[in-house]
Formats: structure tokens, sequence, C-alpha cells
DNA sequence: GTCTATATAGGGATAGAC
DNA sequence: GTCTATCCCTATATAGAC
């Protein structure tokens, strides 16, 4: 339902990239904050800096808007840990660099992890239809390795659905659910992103240690 | 703002407790499956047997009812998980039975760390108030512990924070991400319930070999 | 305390001009 | 492609009867 003609170029606002393009970051920015749910059609307008009836052409309704925010977020996370996990470098070599390339992007996107856990809420089968296209590679990847590592008597045995929901956890978590990181964090003192940066070094070798035969 | 005359028992509806919980109840289980956003005001009347009137009667608005069905569930959190680390038994078993405790909790409320995720997200400073509140005491008592088991060399060196944050990781994670745990678990074809029953025991494993020395 | 009926606002979506 | 103007619906919230 949706009409995308990227025929002739627009001329009025050229700031940045197309019409339909700077709706979806508009878009993407004002989930960011309100999630998909409270975020109201005017204020995403008012970021695109272009008038409301417009989001409706490109994306036709609110749903649409959402959607096409949502697939672009997934398809830019797993590609980048699709190339590492298909390195042929030892696991834990992987390891450590996954997990450095994944705190690096949501350092970078702190708050798409809260925003991918509501529509996975909302949406679970829309959620897991756009898993299975993006993510099951990577994790079939990641599978392997540990599965090969496992019986190479290099890690100790353990079950692998666990292990996948661990590591995810370890590094999710303290984004999506940031308010409950600062609070353990106002006892120390410390600054988010210095938690991070220190997080981005001992997760792994927490999970190597967890690990070892 | 809200007004709460528990004077003058109710006569009708007696079906279970008085009406204030009632709806309280109800409020509570439309909001674990829609979220506090997208709930409505009638399915919530609704599924407590009463009039929409009467939510506003005893809870203003939306923004009360949210708050007080997030506030009794921090509540119902937390004194469990006091009650464990007050105990005088070493870190290991405590921290064995707060996993168990945690998980059985959960899975009994399995929508309940998507709620607190929204809730958090939206107004992190009420969170944040909360938390404080209700939840200081155990991660105090937590934080002593482990600190003393570090201090005796039953644990390697680690940063409290970190740790904190970890733990609860690999606890709430599968819940509060819970179709990416069931996409991960297509793969083997497992149970959600499965999983979790198996968790409670893995999960304080994998965390107590971390910390090894 | 509990209901019915109603005021009111806010926002999503569309029609149509330019 | 982009804007203005408007329709319409939904949900919240209140007033007032019982």
């Amino acid at each position: 339902m949706p009409m995308r003609q990227k025929a002739g170029r627009a001329m009025a606002q050229e700031r940045d990239g197309d019409t339909e393009t700077r709706i979806l970051d508009a878009a993407h920015a004002v989930f960011m904050r309100k999630g998909a749910y409270g975020a109201r059609m005017q204020e995403i307008a008012d970021e695109a800096g272009v008038n409301r009836a417009l989001l409706h052409y490109y994306f036709h309704d609110r749903e649409g808007l959402a959607r096409a925010v949502f697939e672009r977020a997934m398809e830019e996370m797993f590609p980048a840990a699709m190339r590492v996990w298909a390195a042929d470098a030892p696991f834990e070599q992987n390891l450590r660099e996954a997990v450095r390339l994944a705190f690096d992007h949501l350092g970078a996107n702190p708050y798409l992890p809260g925003f991918l856990q509501t529509e996975m809420h909302v949406h679970p089968e829309r959620f897991r239809e756009m898993m299975a296209r993006v993510a099951d590679g990577p994790l079939a990847a990641i599978s392997a390795q540990i599965r090969a590592a496992i019986d190479a008597g290099h890690l100790r045995p353990v079950p692998l659905d666990q292990l996948l929901v661990s590591i995810h956890a370890l590094i999710v978590f303290p984004f999506s659910a940031r308010a409950f990181t600062e609070t353990v964090l106002a006892e120390s003192g410390r600054d988010f992103d210095d938690f991070i940066a220190e997080r981005k070094e001992t997760v792994a070798e927490f999970i190597l240690r967890a690990l070892r035969p």
C-alpha cells in the first residue's frame, strides 16, 4: 500500500538526502525518544521539516512508518555481525571482535534496544519474521563456531541456546534497561559512557571465563 | 490527586477483593498484554467488570493507574530478593537461591519485564525514584556480599557495577526480549517454559564460573 | 460507590489546490 | 511532490442521576 515513486528529484528542501529519507530519519529519531507508540506524526513532520500529509504520501500511515524504521534498523544491526562471524578466526578472537562491534554500534544508537524491545512486544510476529530474514545467518554462524569449539574441547559443553541468549543479554540489557543501569551507576558515581567503554572489554572476558572447560 | 476513600464496603461486585483492588488487578493484566501505552481504559474496565468512570474515580487518570500498577509491581519484586541477600550464607548459596527466586517470580509474571522496560523508558525519573526507594537496600546487600567474597579471595576481582548489571541481564533479558529468545529457540525447537526451567540452574553456574579467581 | 450520558480534545487520515 | 484545509473517529475525562 505504501507508494514510493522516487522518479523526479525534489526541488525544495534539499538539506540531506531526498524527502523520503529525511522523513525516515526523522521518524527514527522521534521513535527512539518516544517509542513507536507515543510518537506524534506532527513531531515527526516537524523534525523532517515537512508537512504531516507528506508522511502519509510516502508511508501511508503510522504503521508503515514504524515498519520502515524497524526494518532499516534491523538490517543495519546484523550484516555487521555477519562479517565478524564469517571470519575464519578462533572463537575467542571472533567473540571479542563481535562484542566490541556490538557495543560500538549500540553506543552510537543507545535507544535502539528500547525501541526494538517495544516493537517486538507489540508485533512479535513481525519481529520473528524480520529476525528470520536478517538474523538467522549470523545466529547459525555463531552456533556453528561454538559447537566446533566445544567439540574441539576448547569450551565447556553448554546448551547452545542458553549461551546465545546470555551473550546477547550481556550486551543489550545495559542499553535496553538504561535507567536500571544508571541506578546501579549512581552508587559508584560513574558515567554511562564510561561504563559502556569498560564493559566492551570485560564482557568478552566474563563470557570466556564462564566457558572454560 | 487520586482519591481513595475505602470507607463503606461495597455491595455489588464482590468477586475478588474490593473494587479498587479489582481495578488494579485488571489494569495490571491489561498493561502486561498491551503495555501502559496501548491499553484502552475501556478494556481495563471490562476486565474489572466495572464502568469506565470508576477508573477515574479511584485513580484519577490513566497515568495514576499506570503509576499504581508500576509501584505495586516494583514493591513485589524486591522485598523477596531482600530476604535472600539478608541471609548470612556463603555468596554462592545466596546467588543460587536468588537466581532461582527471580526466575520463579518472572516465570509467573513473564510480561512484567517488558512493562517495566517501557515504563522506565517513558518515565526514567519515576523509575529511578522508585528504584531508590525499593531496590537500594537489596542492591547494597548484594554489593556488600560480593565485595566481601572478593576480599576473602573467593571471587576474582571484577568491577562491582558491571557484575550487578550482568547478573540482572542474564535473568531479565530472556523475558524482556522474549520474541528474540523464541527466535533462538525456534532452531532447537524448544519450549520457552522449558528453556526457563533449565536456565534457572545454568545461569548461577555461568556466573560463578565467570567469577572464579 | 457506581452508573449513564456527554463534552472535548487530539490526532490520524483524506481531498483537493497548487 | 508538497501544501492547506477538513473530516472523522477514538479515547479520555467530567457532570450529574441514582
